[in-house]
DNA sequence: TCAATTCGCTAGTTTAGCTAGCGATCAACG
DNA sequence: CGTTGATCGCTAGCTAAACTAGCGAATTGA
């Protein structure tokens, strides 16, 4: 992560540490979704995928089968097999979309949602509790530095 | 991952905001790492795997098939075959544990090295670039607070 | 209008996870 | 010491979940 380039400056120095952090920030994600995968005897990309939905409905956003597809990176025919077993298991539905006739909307349920988040809490509460110990300029800071990296890494 | 609980003051909604900030961020990780995954043409396993051999290399500590094995969730025979993976791709190398007869130590080779930071070479600039935009102070409370999110959703 | 594209799905194959259990080694105790 | 129980990485065999190839229906645009 800090293979070429040597820090000279204090400056130089605080920045190899966010850098440092940021990896290491990586690693708990990792962890943590490890964690819940197991918690709630899932496997990685159909937690992903429930991940993603709860996001994009929290934005008001809906997801098609293609969008779980490029966003997991898995191909079209996985997607259809993910999507058969998420809906068997119950968390979440195919409803057809309102404009085109081939596409489908990927819908949760109020069951999904709330084993989600029933698993998830504990963490959020954690960060939550983090996060208050900060004031509000520093959030700001926070806020801004993670939206400005989030885009130099996937551009997307 | 704000469900319950609505927010009322400006220090709320701050620390709404960064929680939100964080999703995004944990999802843009998820897609370079996807990414990279397509690039270098590794599963997400393998490539998680060598994340972590970078990572602790240049902490000084070795690692063992059985730190693997905790680390990223598997069970040890997975660990063995995707251990096989990676060496028979030139990865890495199994040795001998200097103080436990029936242990390994996996070391990356210099070409493993190499490959990983072609790969995400891009992306530490991009990242530095960002963070070279703020100040010392800034980058300080940056850092405290990935560090203690970071201990909030993966106390190990 | 009709050719090209996009959408989600099916069929069949390959990859990579799992459980169960083994031999070798180590650490602790009488 | 010597024995006993735990731990390490591995093998064998099974299952889950990815992939490629290709299809019909619906949409888009020349």
């Amino acid at each position: 992560m800090s293979q070429p380039w040597t820090p000279q400056t204090p400056h130089d120095m605080a920045v190899m540490s966010v850098l440092q952090e940021i990896r290491a920030f990586s690693d708990a994600l990792d962890r943590m979704h490890g964690g819940m995968k197991g918690d709630m005897d899932m496997n990685a990309t159909d937690l992903a995928a429930l991940r993603m939905l709860i996001m994009r409905e929290q934005r008001g956003e809906t997801v098609s089968p293609h969008d779980l597809s490029k966003h997991l990176r898995i191909s079209s025919a996985s997607t259809t097999k993910m999507l058969d077993r998420l809906s068997a298991s119950g968390h979440l539905e195919r409803q057809p979309h309102p404009h085109d006739r081939r596409g489908r909307v990927v819908v949760l349920t109020q069951a999904s949602r709330s084993e989600f988040f029933r698993h998830f809490g504990e963490h959020l509460r954690g960060m939550r509790t983090v996060a208050d110990r900060y004031d509000e300029a520093q959030l700001e800071v926070i806020a801004r530095f993670l939206a400005d990296v989030g885009d130099a890494i996937d551009p997307a």
